[in-house]
RNA sequence: GGCUACGUAGCUCAGUUGGUCAGAGCGCAGCACUCAUAAUGCUGAUGUCGGUGGUUCGAAUCCACCCGUAGCCA
């Protein structure tokens, strides 16, 4: 029995809205709607809420990558997340966005009341800075040698071929990731948390029983380190929420990111009636607040979180729940081994309930990573879930169905072993509630085993023989039956969809855990149909061939960086070509133009005949530098007039402007005069 | 590099505070059964519990070091 009906809000970590779900965010997906789902069999009112994590320089990036806005790009990954995880039946009360008019209020909220009891000030860092793009870059976003190991291409905060960690300052021949130029060091002033306010409470609130014993351990060592403040902001240009009163200056991602749980129950709010936000929020909500997150995002919930929401007036979380990474095959997901598993590439292959029972089978409450063994994985499913749980029901309904014509007996044939299958659905539910649900399904199964025993034990295909046995034979195959209805309540949470196909096999309504101890009699169920399709090994192979095609296709250089800025012209034939005619020059003079900002004037010889040409490269060429080198120009272009006279062709340069313009140069050798094919 | 965890049969994992704790499921071998999506039941074999030391009457269980794996280092 549940006792008194809890409050209960629910929340998974939020997945960033820059690419698509893959089975390692389905473990703390599939972890938490096991959980909501139980907590609602059990009768208590829970809300599930989530979002999607839409600010930060890398959605900015990739949309302009793919030459759409940012809201675009957002709204586009949005609803394949929601269509993934609905395929996987987590069935979130509410999905929103911290992209949110709800999260901008609430963002705003917060910082103020931070801002107003003294817990943020502001100092100038310095920090790397991408001269072309004119942003600031994040230390991802800066690549170069490792100062240790000095591998080639390594990110700007660690090395993945020494493993060695760094600032991006001590990184050789620096660049921008987004442009290729070479980072300034630029000053900016930056806004911070103050943390290190919070530590008196944090300790005591760290220590209560909120967190997991392991990471309670990590957080001491954080404490005994010193708590440092937070930098919450960042410059424009920024995908995210303006700070309300400094123009220029955008929240940190992460700073709004854990408020999209707020946001989005907001939202929920907004449409159900008799839904209070303070009721949840408030300091003194009395309701029961949970965040489930992988261990890699702890310090943020574990430590800011808890302290901005004391901070603003806010309650803190009843718990948070940290759970492991996913391997495949002892492995990390890998793309070559066709073990970077998408969500939408395992519905196309796969069931999505094969994958929650997996999981279920192997979580429990630490922060151990999980191993999906393939191998493991089909004959575990198949063994469990049809050739125990499914084939009970499988091996009594042919008898209900042909002999009784659908009806269950009106007793129990042996109510001692019944009672007990409903007895052990108190330490079912036991372990449910802690996230022990691997001991939770271990249980469950011996159930099975028992069920299956005591089938063998009566022989009802022997019964079926004897004349005058047709009661005994119903009371077995209708206690069976009942025993399936217990195992079948029991496994909904993890298997919902299965669960309700079994309950119209049973005709049925939606089994709560109070209605499992009532028996099934004189009743009348359903012809028997499959209830689930065992896993076939076959469709893994297929499934990894194709997260292997993924990548073939992920690869095909899906346009970049220049290219994607502009596109590669119409083709041309090579006599369009020919009618260009490029010439080898030497830069005899260069000299600033008076009254123009970008232009120089250059005096060019083409080996017996000089050009005046005006060329719009003043900002990134001192015209001292360039007299004397030999670059590349269009010789028969027609001559232009100019206010400041007449420009007889062009030089060739790239670059995008401004410092970043780049003239051509021909190699050693080459003459004035050469023509150019 | 520092820290927090983890490392138990071929595979996946249980083993609360040190004393029937050397286990379960799958797989494997044999037997039985044939109602069931070739499913089920019974019996059996398999491990110096990552390695090396140490504490103890006694350690998978505690301590130290080493090796391997994961994550974090804001």
């Amino acid at each position: 029995m549940s006792g008194n009906p809890r409050k209960i809000l629910v929340t998974s970590a939020l997945p960033y809205a820059n690419g698509p779900i893959h089975i390692g965010h389905l473990v703390e997906y599939i972890q938490t709607d096991i959980w909501v789902r139980f907590q609602k069999m059990q009768g208590h009112t829970c809300h599930y809420v989530c979002a999607d994590d839409a600010h930060g320089t890398p959605i900015m990036l990739r949309a302009r990558q793919e030459g759409i806005t940012p809201e675009a790009l957002i709204e586009r990954v949005s609803a394949e997340h929601r269509a993934d995880f609905r395929d996987f039946l987590v069935d979130f009360d509410h999905y929103h966005s911290t992209h949110s008019e709800e999260n901008r209020r609430l963002a705003g909220l917060i910082y103020r009341r931070l801002r107003d009891g003294g817990h943020i000030h502001s100092r100038t860092i310095t920090q790397a800075y991408d001269p072309v793009e004119e942003m600031f870059l994040p230390d991802r976003f800066i690549k170069g040698e490792c100062p240790k190991c000095g591998a080639a291409d390594q990110y700007g905060d660690n090395c993945e071929a020494c493993g060695a960690s760094y600032s991006p300052n001590e990184l050789r021949h620096p660049r921008s990731a987004v442009s290729g130029a070479e980072p300034v060091m630029r000053e900016s002033e930056h806004y911070f948390f103050k943390l290190g306010d919070f530590e008196p409470m944090l300790r005591e609130w760290t220590r209560a029983g909120h967190l997991q014993p392991e990471v309670a351990h990590k957080l001491d060592e954080w404490f005994a380190a010193g708590l440092q403040e937070w930098d919450i902001s960042r410059d424009a240009p920024y995908f995210g929420f303006e700070i309300p009163d400094h123009p220029g200056k955008y929240f940190y991602v992460w700073l709004d990111a854990p408020i999209g749980y707020m946001a989005s129950f907001e939202a929920l709010c907004k449409r159900t009636p008799g839904l209070e936000f303070d009721d949840y929020w408030g300091p003194r909500s009395t309701a029961e607040l949970y965040h489930f997150i992988g261990k890699d995002i702890i310090y943020f919930h574990a430590l800011f979180w808890p302290a901005m929401l004391h901070g603003a007036g806010f309650r803190t979380p009843t718990a948070v729940f940290a759970h492991g990474f996913l391997t495949v095959d002892g492995q990390k997901m890998s793309k070559s081994r066709g073990t970077f598993i998408k969500a939408r590439t395992w519905l196309d292959h796969l069931d999505a309930e094969y994958l929650r029972y997996y999981f279920a089978a192997k979580l429990g409450p630490g922060v151990d990573d999980i191993d999906l063994n393939l191998e493991d994985f089909v004959a575990r499913v198949n063994a469990d879930l049809v050739n125990k749980v499914v084939n009970i029901a499988s091996r009594c309904a042919g008898f209900i169905g042909k002999r009784f014509d659908g009806m269950l007996a009106p007793a129990l044939s042996d109510p001692a072993l019944f009672v007990d299958c409903v007895q052990a659905g108190e330490s079912i539910a036991r372990d449910y509630e802690h996230r022990e649900y691997s001991r939770a399904l271990r249980e469950v199964m011996a159930l099975a085993d028992r069920a299956n025993q005591y089938i063998d034990q009566q022989k009802p295909w022997v019964l079926a023989k004897q004349e005058g046995r047709e009661a005994e034979l119903q009371g077995v195959c209708s206690l069976g039956l009942n025993l399936f209805r217990l195992l079948i309540g029991y496994l909904r949470p993890v298997l919902p969809a299965t669960a309700a196909r079994a309950e119209a096999f049973l005709r049925i309504p939606p089994l709560t855990w109070d209605d499992l101890p009532e028996p099934l009699l004189d009743h009348r169920i359903a012809p028997f149909e499959p209830l689930l399709q065992r896993v076939d090994g076959q469709r893994v192979e297929a499934l990894l061939a194709a997260s292997k095609e993924d990548l073939a296709s992920a690869e095909t250089p899906a346009p970049q960086g220049w290219l994607a800025r502009e596109p590669i012209a119409e083709g041309i034939d090579f006599a369009d070509f020919s009618k260009v005619d490029l010439r080898v020059a030497r830069i005899v003079a260069a000299r600033r133009v008076e009254g123009a900002d970008k232009l120089l004037r250059l005096t060019l010889d083409l080996g017996g005949e000089t050009r005046n040409v005006f060329a719009g490269i003043k900002s990134a060429y001192a015209p001292e530098e360039l007299e004397g080198r030999l670059t590349v120009m269009v010789a028969n272009l027609a001559p232009r007039k100019m206010r400041f006279g007449v420009s007889e062709g062009m030089v060739l340069a790239c670059g995008p402007g401004g410092e970043a313009l780049y003239l051509l140069s021909p190699d050693a050798g080459a003459e004035p005069g050469m023509r150019i094919r």
